[in-house]
DNA sequence: CGCACCGGGTTCTGCCATCTGC
DNA sequence: GCAGATGGCAGAACCCGGTGCG
C-alpha cells in the first residue's frame, strides 16, 4: 500500500513544462561540445542537451541523478524513441517521466531491443496496457536488463517447469523480477528446491519447485540463502517428521518461504511468547503454525493486539487455535464487529467464532437476521 | 436455507553492493 | 575507473465467495 501511494506521489508530477517541441529533431544526438582546456572534458560533464530534453518531457532529473548519473553524461540516449514507443503503447505522457526519473538507463535502450522485449512480455499478457501498468509500478523490472535472449530463455524455462499460462501471468504480474533474474539464477534456486525435496524423501522432485513457486510467487526473486535458512528455522522449530515437513512446505507453508529471516525468527520468538503467556502448550504453537503458517507475516505489536483485542471479546484462546483464521482480518475489523455482535447478545461459546472469518456482505446479512429476531 | 470449509484474489519496489567488461 | 548488469535486501495482511452438506 505504501509503494502504490508512493508510486501515485512520483505520477503527480507535473511542473512548468510546455509540449514537446515539435522542433527537438535529434537534438538529443550529440552535445559534447566542451573546450580542450577543461579538466575532464566528456567525462565528468553531463550531456545538456539530454538535461534539457529531460526537463520538457517533464522528467525529475535531480531523481534520475540521484539514481544513475552516469546515464546523464552519455553522449548518445534514446529518450525520444522510448517516449515515442511507450506512448505507441498507450503510456501517458506522466508515466513515461515517472518511469525515467525512476529508472533513467531506460533511455539507452534501442527501439529494436524495446520491440523485441515487449514481444517477449506479451507472450505472457495478453494486451499492452497491462504492460504499461507493471512498468509504470515498477520500471526497473523492464528495463535493467538488456539481455533479451535470457529472458526468452527464462519464460521457457519457467513454462519447462509445469507453470502454466496463468501462473506464469501471475508470476510476471506480482514479482516481475523473476524474469529479469539471469537464467543462471532462477535455475540455481529451482535446483536448490528439488534437492529439498529429494533429501525429505519426496518422491518427485521435478514438481516441486512449481508446487511452491505456484504457491508463492515470490520465491523466485529471493536468494537461496534466505530460503534455506527458513526452511532450516521452520525444521529447527516445529520438529515435523520428514513428509510431514515436505507436505507443508508444498502446502500452506510456502507462502512463508519468502519472508525475511530475520523477520521469521523475530515472529517466532515472539509468538511463542506471546503463546506461553496465555497458558498455551508447545504443541499449540506448533499446530498453529502447521495450520495457519501466515501467523508468522503478523508483527509481534499487532499480533499481540489482535488477540488481546478477541479475547477481551470473550473469545477464547482455545477456540482461536481450532479456527485461526479469524486472525485475518484486521484489529479494527475484529473489534468492530465484536461490538455489533455484543449488541445482539451473540454467545461464542454457543455459536462458535466463525461469524467472524467471513465477508462484510455475509457478516451484515448475518447480523440483520439476528438484530430482527432480537425485535421480535 | 444456513453454515462451515476451503481456496482464491489482491500484493512487491527501490535502493545498495558487487561483479564484469571495456 | 567507468557504467552496465546482476544479486540481494528490508518492509510486513486482509478480504471474498463458491460449494457441499445437514
Amino acid at each position: 500500500m505504501a509503494a502504490v501511494s508512493g508510486v501515485r506521489a512520483l505520477l503527480r508530477r507535473s511542473i512548468n513544462q510546455v509540449h514537446l517541441t515539435s522542433t527537438c529533431l535529434p537534438k538529443w544526438i550529440c552535445s559534447s561540445v566542451t573546450k580542450g582546456n577543461e579538466p575532464k572534458p566528456t567525462v565528468n560533464s553531463e550531456n545538456e542537451s539530454l538535461l534539457e530534453n529531460l526537463n520538457l518531457m517533464g522528467v525529475d532529473v535531480e531523481m534520475a541523478r540521484q539514481r544513475q548519473p552516469g546515464v546523464l553524461r552519455k553522449a548518445f540516449t534514446n529518450e525520444q524513441g522510448l517516449a515515442q514507443f511507450m506512448k505507441s503503447k498507450g503510456a501517458s505522457r506522466q508515466v513515461i517521466a515517472s518511469i525515467i526519473s525512476r529508472y533513467p538507463r531506460a533511455i539507452t535502450r534501442s527501439i529494436e531491443h524495446l520491440d523485441q522485449r515487449w514481444e517477449l512480455w506479451r507472450n505472457v499478457f495478453q494486451t499492452d496496457a497491462e504492460i504499461v501498468t507493471i512498468l509504470s509500478r515498477s520500471p526497473e523490472s523492464f528495463f535493467r536488463s538488456s539481455d533479451n535472449g535470457n529472458l526468452k530463455k527464462n519464460i521457457a524455462f519457467l513454462a519447462s517447469l509445469g507453470l502454466n499460462t496463468k501462473d506464469l501471468h501471475r508470476l510476471l504480474t506480482t514479482a516481475p523480477r523473476t524474469f529479469s533474474n539471469s537464467l543462471e539464477l532462477n535455475r540455481q534456486m529451482v535446483e536448490f528446491l528439488e534437492d529439498v525435496c529429494a533429501e525429505l524423501g519426496g518422491k518427485n522432485p521435478e514438481q516441486f519447485p512449481k508446487a511452491v513457486i505456484s504457491r508463492n510467487v515470490y520465491i523466485l526473486i529471493r536468494s537461496t540463502k534466505r530460503v534455506k535458512t527458513n526452511i532450516e528455522i521452520l525444521r529447527a522449530s516445529l520438529k515435523l517428521s520428514d513428509s510431514e515437513l515436505l507436505a507443508f512446505l508444498q502446502g500452506p507453508g510456502a507462502e512463508i518461504l519468502d519472508l525475511s529471516s530475520e523477520y521469521m525468527k523475530k515472529n517466532f520468538g515472539s509468538l511463542q511468547q506471546k503463546l506461553d503467556l496465555l497458558g498455551c502448550q508447545r504443541a499449540d504453537l506448533k499446530k498453529l503454525i502447521v495450520s495457519y503458517p501466515v501467523v508468522l507475516f503478523i508483527g509481534p505489536n499487532r499480533l499481540s493486539s489482535k488477540l488481546d483485542c478477541l479475547l477481551k471479546g470473550g473469545i477464547t484462546m482455545k477456540q482461536i487455535l481450532e479456527k485461526p483464521k479469524v486472525l485475518d482480518y484486521s484489529t479494527e475489523n475484529i473489534t468492530g464487529r465484536l461490538e455489533e455482535l455484543k449488541r445482539v447478545g451473540y454467545d461464542f461459546q454457543k455459536n462458535g467464532i466463525s461469524v467472524l472469518d467471513s465477508s462484510r456482505k455475509r457478516f451484515d446479512a448475518k447480523i440483520e437476521k439476528l438484530s430482527a429476531s432480537l425485535d421480535d
